[in-house]
DNA sequence: TGTCCACAGGAAATACGGGGGT
DNA sequence: ACCCCCGTATTTCCTGTGGACA
């Protein structure tokens, strides 16, 4: 039997992947990879489907006054991620841009980005940039600096003004501060008719805020639900019909893909990634994608999750997690208690030359995985023999090994 | 029925680190 | 450059608790 020469067998699997290619177009499946406007464009044909109808029935009945010269208030929107916010105002706002030109009603609308957590500081600067009233300063320049900044550049400006503040609680230091110049200060200082949209994943932010900004932000409230199973279709098949090559999803798929994410989280987001998995172990496979696959890629998807999870995080909650791993494989089967769990770590943290935390802490850190379900624990009392929580890893065996061993490389050790 | 185990988990104290003001 | 202040992480201290066991 003659020997294939490398030659051979990479053309043979290009020849392979070629024939049996899913992905058309990558960018579609990948929201990052696109720009503003064609994630606008695709969002648009959502809409179309009827996707958002009530939200967007909403927004346009709180702004529907403006084109007759009435002033709105306020309007905060809370909706958890991948509910489409950002995308949904954003294209609202253009919209209505639009609409009001022929009508000649300036509108201006910015979007302020405070997705990664910031202090004030940097949020007002962040907010003088999209004014162009102030370079991006790193420090050096005082607070009232820069809201006299933005106050003297927008001072001559006329019509309305529609400042979209995405992720209002991601302003960690001064947060009072921040909200106080937005609502109460900039208001009186400039002419242009304020209307401030905020938008958080929180429901009970404006809780935690100063009274008396709170009295004074008269404020409309929308929520975003998550996506129902229907929207979601609606969402992937656009998705399908631009990313994929016709004829490489088998029926039922995108259904499936749908209802396992509707279930779940609703988050339009983590669906189309289920879909790019999916495509892409088929293409590996070199099959169409099937309803199995989806299955499959679910899983795959879960343990990147947990792993990412893990990956990123402090130490101290890797060295715990190590610690519980070895705890039950020692316990073999048997539940494992808090005391147990604790030794082990300790353990761990020896040979890793690392700082144990007292038991207090690891007991946080103990809860802090069971709510990203690394574990699973139960407080049981066990009568004179004291309570305990009883610690159960919730994730298989196989990917308890990964997370083991990539939490060994973190440290240096060996498994 | 009371005891007492082995922790849970809240509150306050303390250590730490980094940015900001001067 | 230096110090201060503030937010966060961790420790210390403490009280609470369900039920097996005597």
């Amino acid at each position: 039997m003659e020997q294939q020469t490398i030659r051979d067998r990479m053309a043979d699997r290009i020849q392979h992947m070629l024939r049996h290619a899913i992905i058309r177009d990558r960018r579609f499946l990948d929201d990052e990879q696109l720009i503003r406007a064609e994630q606008l464009a695709l969002l648009e044909e959502v809409f179309n489907a009827s996707v958002r109808d009530a939200e967007i029935q909403e927004l346009s009945s709180h702004f529907a006054g403006i084109l007759r010269g009435d002033h709105p208030c306020h309007l905060a929107i809370w909706g958890k991620t991948g509910t489409g916010k950002t995308l949904t105002l954003s294209y609202f706002l253009n919209l209505l841009t639009e609409f009001a030109k022929p009508k000649g009603v300036q509108v201006r609308h910015e979007h302020l980005d405070l997705s990664t957590p910031q202090p004030c500081f940097r949020a007002l600067n962040n907010l003088a940039c999209l004014f162009k009233a102030s370079k991006r300063h790193k420090k050096g320049i005082s607070l009232e600096e820069l809201m006299v900044n933005i106050e003297t550049t927008l001072a001559d400006v006329s019509g309305y003004l529609v400042i979209f503040v995405d992720e209002v609680d991601n302003v960690r230091r001064d947060r009072d501060t921040f909200l106080k110049f937005l609502v109460r200060r900039l208001p009186q200082k400039i002419s242009v008719k304020l209307i401030l949209v905020f938008v958080s994943n929180r429901l009970n932010w404006p809780d935690q805020l100063d009274p008396r900004v709170k009295s004074f932000l008269k404020l409309n409230e929308l929520v975003f639900k998550p996506y129902d199973a229907v929207d979601l279709k609606h969402i992937l098949d656009i998705r399908v019909l631009k990313a994929l090559h016709p004829n490489t999803v088998e029926p039922g798929v995108v259904e499936r893909i749908a209802a396992l994410a509707s279930h779940d989280h609703g988050d339009a987001r983590k669906a189309v990634a289920l879909l790019a998995k999916s495509a892409y172990l088929a293409e590996k496979a070199g099959t169409r994608i099937t309803p199995s696959i989806v299955d499959e890629a679910m899983d795959e998807l879960h343990c990147d999750r947990y792993m990412a999870l893990l990956r990123t995080a402090p130490v101290q909650l890797k060295a715990a997690m190590a610690g519980a791993i070895d705890a039950s494989r020692r316990a073999k089967g048997r539940v494992v208690g808090t005391g147990e769990a604790y030794d082990a770590y300790a353990k761990f943290c020896q040979r890793a030359v690392l700082q144990p935390l007292s038991g207090r802490a690891f007991g946080d850190l103990l809860a802090e995985l069971d709510v990203h379900s690394f574990i699973r624990s139960k407080v049981v009392s066990h009568g004179r023999r004291g309570r305990t929580r009883e610690i159960t890893l919730d994730v298989p065996d196989d990917l308890a090994d990964r997370i083991h061993e990539m939490i060994c490389m973190d440290f240096d050790l060996r498994g």
